[in-house]
DNA sequence: TAGGCAATGCGTATAAATACCTAGCTTGGG
DNA sequence: CCCAAGCTAGGTATTTATACGCATTGCCTA
């Protein structure tokens, strides 16, 4: 094919058209696909969902504002990685949108060096997110296939329980549950229980920690 | 004993006494023990790191800043959540205070309310992070028990192969395999393969996210 | 130098898991 | 009404894991 999908996608969301030429420019001079919207709805109709990537976002925008559609984002489940871009916020949007999880907070002016490296880090963060994200989907969809039988044998034997203690506590026969286990194993593609612990474990942690998103770092760097 | 010890303690640093003042009297007025230190210096001598809390702390202090004492605990690997103060702060320092881990970034005026819904909310983060790292620091003495061989062991059948594929790998004897086998689960008090394995991951997502400290949240809710 | 510990190995025995097979019972859908 | 699917259970055989005890070698330390 002619036009080649980029391997990642900046998104400029400013209502200015200056800003969202300068910036584009400047990141499109690394290399790097830009796609400029001039609005927060226009954004969450050109957003790809498949494509890694980040959103360079103004705070203040005449209709839905960029604090606005990071909640909106947040709300349906998009985790594109945030760096809000402002000419004047103040503390409370700043600290609002951290707390929100953003991945940094750029006051105008700012230098051409310090945006692309922060365009550069949530890139990685969103392909690090992606990653994980894929891995648990594949654990998911195998985890709907068990029954509900075979679900709760599954959390019995995951919990370091014997088929014979299965068996007891569940009521039924060794039998019944060395069934169970062997489809368990089957089903979720594990050939250990070891595999299958790691897989539990993974779409546990899943569960229990739907909003850790972002934040791999370690310290300031800034 | 006459002077109970408290479940929790707030710092409050910041060199203007007034603020101190104010700040003491506020929480203490909600039951919860507090100590107030003028300086970055005085806060190090007096923190006591056997007791769970958070610290409010300016960003602004003549010697020692609020960032580069946040800088300085990260460092030296107290993980205190902090609530930054401040009369006047830029974006730039708002920005690296929250990479940096700050759990919430407050400009002065603001609410009584909202500093100690902070408060509260900084302290069952710092519960929750001590109590993860009690738990692997327990096993992190459990796993330096462990030789060097079974070490490896322990790595080969965490990864899910059997005794007899850890001895053929490993070139040595079944029976040597089952020994070291049983001594790892003995020294770390382990019942069963799944509980190894979950200590072992616990332990290994210690080593590989050393900084995730805070952040169990989920929106900006502020 | 003696004792302790780690690593290695063997024997024996029991317990548990796995891999095959078959089969009755129930429930929901074509 | 029958078939598919799920839950149940038994038989048999093999492979693994566990739990005892015992012995040798090498290294480090009291």
């Amino acid at each position: 094919m002619i036009t080649k999908k980029p391997d990642s996608l900046i998104y400029v969301v400013d209502d200015e058209f200056a800003v969202r030429d300068s910036l584009s420019l400047l990141i499109e001079s690394t290399g790097q696909a830009v796609r400029s919207f001039a609005s927060a709805e226009e954004f969450l109709d050109g957003y790809d969902p498949d494509c890694p990537g980040c959103l360079l976002l103004d705070v203040r925008m005449p209709g839905v504002s960029g604090l606005e559609l990071q909640e909106l984002l947040l709300n349906r489940g998009i985790s594109i990685p945030i760096i809000f871009i402002s000419g004047h916020a103040g503390i409370p949007d700043t600290a609002k949108a951290f707390r929100a999880g953003a991945v940094d907070f750029l006051e105008k002016p700012f230098s051409d060096g310090l945006l692309l490296k922060r365009v550069e880090e949530a890139i990685a963060i969103d392909i690090a997110n992606r990653e994980q994200r894929e891995g648990q989907d594949k654990i998911q969809s195998r985890l709907a296939l068990l029954t509900a039988r075979e679900h709760e044998v599954m959390a019995q034997i995951v919990g370091g329980h014997s088929n014979k203690e299965v068996a007891r506590v569940m009521g039924i026969s060794n039998r019944t549950v060395e069934a169970h286990r062997s489809s368990i194993m089957e089903k979720m593609q594990a050939s250990n229980l070891a595999e299958l612990i790691m897989m539990v474990t993974q779409a546990g942690i899943l569960e229990a920690k739907p909003n850790s998103g972002h934040y791999p770092f370690s310290g300031g760097g800034g």
